[in-house]
RNA sequence: GCCGACUUAGCUCAGCUGGUAGAGCGACUGAUUCGUAAUCAGUAGGUCGCCGGUUCAAGUCCGGCAGUCGGCUCCA
């Protein structure tokens, strides 16, 4: 049915009518198919949808919301995590509820509920199957989910006389006079919730429970800590299996497991958590993407610079880092000969790159000055958090800091772009920017002026539009110091990675007092940019390594091509083709092993080499290889010039496919 | 840092309520000389994460520490 039939029966409905009952006089398939409704107060429509069961008043009509309604998803989860709370009261009685949302495109799942049980009693892995059966139980009854208005008193006495201590504090922090609260027919589920839900539970047709993991009520760490139930619902099977299949390709790519598999990476628990150590392997990628940055650094008119890992403390204080970012440097160090002197690892590059560019005079003529470097910086980051190589302690930034005038400023986000663009094209992501900008009027929280701030922002725009960028504007999302642009990838299988980040700063040139002369013969403020593209070396390889599923693209594979001799007889031959592949300036092997071919082929497959080249009797009398793609499988024999020739294109084309 | 789980051979894992370690793959050696994802046989390899405790006896029970995993929190 389409939407404007329904308008056109709207006038004449009298008010009292259930919502269900006004859309079956619509549309009964509809109606039988819908788990809540789009409400309209005359044309204009509700900030939130109802329930099927809902009252319309005089003037009110509904939609309906059917599964493939882009607002079903989370009042079908949310409903869903109702279920799960309603099963958990009747397996285990006393427990308390905390809260219970959807969540859309998380990985964690598709819902969960927070609990706390009673005498101190936790949840194990065991209980989920059976509160996952317990839910189904009550799916298969069909129960009804009823809305239930009271007034605020009476709704703290209820929820207090059955201890829910939780769920008296959300409702005494909610405005208003009334609540809502939900009950499932036949269970003890009482929750304080504003809806909508769906009818009854016979609506909800797949779910899966995931987890259990521990959550701070209210997300504070100072209060309860109490345990959370994850799970996931989808409206079929099919989907939910999608949905099961999705998440094990995203821990077949798992880079933690492909690091160590692949000879990219490793950690060491005699080094420490979160300090990486790069293999051969990794290391040999990660020179191909530095000479790949630095050539086109290089030319974009950057300097590369090196700065030291440690510096005296004073630095970082006068950064205002020390105090605003304490927690997450490692300790200090103090000084064999001079105990008043205290030494810090750095956790940030910038206090470095503006010694450098204050070591002298700078006149207006000298701007801009592009200060790139490789910096490896260390963050003490709580034990918890460490996540292989896309949360470390140690890691290097491909930093660099531009100090340009007013008027350069947006040449030079330009160029950031433009630099952004291509490296994001070069490894095959997707990516979508957002603009992070002031509070529209609390302008008291921000640092500067609001002429430098207006000129900022103006220029991070225009550059943005000026280059056909769409973006998502952020209202005060903008740190105090100023604006920013941030970048997400999106992956191979639709992750997306927050990467590069490019950061006007008001701040520091402030804090350090550095100037230059400017044509007036005067001295001025120069303005500050921040920007990372891969943000840091660890985590985007471990994006890669995810994005990729480690079957890097040739020219950054760390072994382009391995021979494969058919038997030792043409080991002699095999090694030919090694050397000749190698002095043509490739990454190339041979495997001469007494193995058969099979078990060769299986071999270099596994390791997701490129390239095989087989060489057996024909190929040997030939002078040729015959390849095998790790993709497309046996493509033919070919001279070796002439595949050499062929890899010498994929390679200066950074070619993702073969 | 907090909650929970985990740590046994290079890897993946088995080892019941305490009696003193086992498989597959890999590695090594030998045989095989083979045409597009695993040839066969033999051999070696473990202070059961580390430290301490209980016990006649600890991989197994208890405590501490480290690391890993799932979350929370954090990421000005």
């Amino acid at each position: 049915m389409n939407e404007s039939q329904q308008s056109d029966n709207v006038s004449g409905i009298a008010g009292g009518l259930k919502a269900v009952d006004y859309l079956k006089r619509q549309d009964r398939e509809a109606a039988k198919r819908a788990i809540a409704a789009r409400l309209y107060v005359g044309e204009v429509k509700a900030e939130e949808p109802v329930d099927l069961g809902y009252l319309l008043s005089e003037g009110e009509r509904v939609e309906p919301i059917l599964p493939e309604s882009p607002e079903a998803l989370e009042i079908y989860r949310h409903s869903t995590a109702h279920l799960l709370a309603a099963a958990v009261l009747d397996l285990y009685p006393g427990t308390k509820l905390g809260i219970g949302p959807a969540l859309l495109n998380d990985p964690k799942g598709g819902f969960y509920y927070d609990f706390q049980r009673v005498d101190g009693a936790r949840f194990t892995p065991e209980d989920l199957p059976k509160i996952e059966k317990r839910m189904r139980d009550l799916m298969k009854r069909n129960l009804e989910y009823r809305r239930v208005e009271m007034s605020k008193a009476e709704a703290e006495e209820k929820f207090s006389s059955m201890n829910e201590s939780l769920k008296c504090e959300l409702i005494s922090e909610k405005g208003g006079e009334t609540v809502s609260c939900y009950t499932i027919e036949g269970t003890p589920f009482v929750d304080f919730c504003l809806g909508p839900h769906v009818p009854s539970t016979g609506k909800i047709k797949a779910i899966r429970l995931l987890s259990i993991a521990g959550a701070h009520w209210k997300g504070d760490e100072k209060r309860e800590q109490m345990q959370r139930i994850y799970g996931t619902a989808f409206f079929t099977q099919e989907e939910l299996d999608e949905w099961v299949r999705q998440k094990e390709e995203a821990e077949r790519r798992d880079h933690r497991r492909l690091g160590p598999e692949l000879d990219l990476f490793s950690f060491s628990e005699a080094i420490g958590a979160g300090l990486v150590l790069w293999h051969p392997n990794g290391a040999l990628i990660r020179k191909v993407i530095e000479q790949f940055l630095n050539d086109e650094l290089y030319r974009r008119g950057y300097s590369f610079v090196y700065t030291p890992h440690v510096t005296q403390s004073e630095l970082f204080r006068i950064s205002g880092h020390l105090e605003h970012y304490q927690d997450v440097l490692y300790p200090g160090m103090t000084d064999s000969e001079n105990e008043d002197l205290q030494y810090r690892l750095k956790p940030m590059n910038c206090p470095f790159h503006i010694q450098i560019y204050g070591s002298r005079q700078r006149s207006y003529r000298d701007l801009p000055q592009r200060y790139a470097e490789y910096g490896t910086v260390y963050r003490y980051e709580r034990s918890g958090v460490s996540h292989g190589l896309m949360r470390a302690r140690g890691f290097t930034q491909d930093d660099a800091h531009i100090f340009c005038t007013p008027d350069q400023l947006k040449n030079e986000i330009f160029g950031c772009l433009d630099l952004v663009d291509l490296i994001f094209r070069a490894f095959g992501f997707e990516y979508k920017a957002e603009l992070s900008v002031r509070h529209a009027t609390e302008r008291e929280k921000y640092l500067g002026s609001d002429e430098v701030w207006d000129l900022a922002e103006r220029a991070l725009a225009e550059a943005l539009t000026e280059r056909g960028l769409p973006f998502v504007r952020m209202e005060d999302e903008a740190a105090f110091y100023g604006p920013k642009i941030d970048f997400k990838v999106v992956d191979a299988i639709k992750r997306t990675w927050q990467l590069s980040t490019i950061q006007v700063d008001f701040n520091l040139p402030q804090r350090f007092e550095i100037e230059y002369v400017g044509s007036d013969n005067k001295p001025h403020r120069p303005i500050m940019v921040h920007r990372a593209i891969l943000g840091s070396f660890e985590r985007f390889f471990g994006i890669l390594v995810e994005h990729y599923a480690g079957a890097f693209p040739i020219w950054l594979a760390p072994l382009q091509a391995i021979v494969l001799p058919i038997s030792d007889r043409f080991n002699q031959q095999a090694e030919a083709v090694e050397q000749q592949l190698r002095a043509d300036g490739f990454r190339v092997d041979s495997d001469r092993r007494g193995e058969k071919i099979g078990a060769k082929i299986r071999d270099a497959q596994l390791r997701k080499i490129p390239f095989m080249l087989v060489i057996g009797e024909r190929e040997a009398e030939a002078g040729t290889v015959a390849v095998r793609d790790r993709v497309k499988g046996d493509t033919g024999a070919v001279p070796v010039s002439e595949f050499s020739a062929r890899l010498r294109d994929l390679v200066s084309s950074r070619a993702l496919r073969t």
